[in-house]
DNA sequence: TCCCCTCTGTAACGAACGTTACATGATTTC
DNA sequence: GAAATCATGTAACGTTCGTTACAGAGGGGA
């Protein structure tokens, strides 16, 4: 029957026109239209598209079945799927002065598309940050009373570890869950309702690190998410969830996005009360100076 | 049938915005989901697109209703209706329309000042870099026979960290220098004129990280520095030095460029061999698997 | 600490959906 | 020109969807 290979995926367009000549006259007629309003006509309901194209349900799931698919919905999946990576991909746009050391040479290529590519990242993820969603985390971060707990998977743990270092500069009692993850348990052991816990997961979601969250939220924590827009299986039990871009166009994802985002969350809980945190740091570099001059 | 009237319809995105501060908790999750990957998001049933966000049925018929549609039905009919007219002008608009959701609001302000500032450090940073500095830093550490070791200071540890986990999956003989500084001396020893070290170091360069790039170097180890535009004391005997703006006019500087330029050097490497990194990754996957499943 | 109010999930309903079996109509073949 | 074959629509089926009523949970104010 049908040999199910996700390595090559072929579009839905590719497996019409390859099928093509097997189509009956009003099958043609189904692909036509899809293929003209691409692939927006495929993802209304079989009675829509088959109105619209002026034949009857059947010969909608008959065609679906004939390209190649189980169901109808199993096709709308494919097609969702294929405009998702289209959207995503407004990438190599120039609007930069394009400086002249770069022309040319392929590594100047490289910069420009990085570039273009994290600032993309960083003005649509910012810009559909809620402020009040910000700012409630703001506030659940600088008002918190009991610990914020910090973890992050395998390379947004470097995000968990710039976050440390900031927020320990402003607060006390700030913990990373750090090194192992079969040790987590041991730092599960005191979270509570009175904490915060900060947590980072982009797409590979870590099967550990959401299996943290969850056991912290079953013991009443409340949860800061850093994800991606496909939003980590975390975002279920999280009270603030902010999602980023993280796509490049290269090999890896970006953490960029992210980056500034935590930047930006961080600066917010430094303002939220900038005499203890000026108090706080004051008091750190009169521990720091004494032993060093 | 339809009157299509694009003049005057606003966006599903602009509804939300403009009721954004009279959602609730689990509204905003929503709104930011939606926002976040829009407007696939709102594509997906209510039962999928509620349990994504980890909210009941309701709650999405209810945010539905709430931001002014008669129905999640109708809500989807509008989001299709967009997408079709993005689909339909390839090139001529941008992205997303300005969300006028961060005027007014405080935190909108910081949100835009960060994106703004952010970007702009990147695409300064990133278009005075040279090419050819780029491409030769590349290659020392894409033809190291020796190791790579990897060093930050207070901050920008975060950096070598991320660098660390990206390198480790590239090539093997990557070491991390961390821990107290004091027995940093311990990694000095390994260290010969066949490694290569990637420094992080910005303003308030820290001492001992001075001091250990120094004597790599005496040890005629090669360095790759990172740092601010105002050039750490590491610069002198640095064999490429790459200096980012770090500045946003907020009270702690940003390591989002650092980043961006790290991460370019990184997709560089990874380009430089990639048969060799492909390898790596699939036998590191294949290692990883058998336990797991 | 208690109470009130808002928010949220559970459960049940009807409607619409995708799907299938079957009959009708069109087309081809001998 | 009759029979067989294919294409297509009709009608009914079970499923899933969107929707609603209601009860419980949670947070804020006195």
């Amino acid at each position: 029957m049908d040999a199910k290979q996700q390595a090559t995926k072929p579009t839905v367009a590719e497996q019409i026109t390859q099928k093509a000549d097997t189509l009956t006259a009003s099958e043609r007629k189904l692909a036509q239209a899809l293929l003209g309003n691409y692939p927006m006509a495929g993802l209304e309901t079989v009675a829509t598209f088959a109105e619209r194209c002026g034949v009857s349900a059947p010969t909608v799931l008959r065609f679906a079945s004939k390209i190649g698919f189980d169901s109808y919905p199993d096709m709308q999946a494919r097609l969702r799927g294929e405009l998702e990576a289209r959207l995503q991909s407004p990438l190599t746009r120039s609007s930069l002065p394009r400086s002249r050391n770069h022309s040319g040479h392929p590594m100047g290529e490289l910069l420009h598309e990085m570039a273009e590519a994290t600032t993309s990242n960083i003005r649509t993820s910012l810009a559909n940050i809620n402020p009040a969603e910000l700012q409630s985390a703001i506030e659940l971060i600088g008002d918190c009373k009991g610990s914020v707990y910090l973890l992050g998977g395998r390379f947004t743990s470097a995000l968990a570890v710039y976050a440390y270092e900031h927020l320990r500069t402003m607060r006390s009692h700030v913990r990373r869950v750090s090194g192992q993850s079969a040790k987590w348990a041991e730092d599960l052991l005191d979270v509570g309702k009175r904490d915060v816990l900060l947590v980072f997961d982009v797409r590979r979601y870590q099967a550990d690190v959401i299996a943290f969250a969850e056991a912290a939220v079953r013991q009443d924590a409340k949860i800061i998410l850093f994800t991606d827009q496909w939003l980590s299986p975390i975002a279920q039990f999280a009270r603030h969830v902010f999602p980023v871009r993280i796509e490049t166009g290269t090999t890896w994802d970006s953490s960029a996005a992210s980056m500034v985002m935590l930047e930006t969350l961080l600066e917010g809980v430094g303002q939220h009360n900038p005499e203890q945190v000026r108090a706080r740091i004051k008091h750190l570099e009169m521990l720091r100076r004494p032993p060093q001059s």
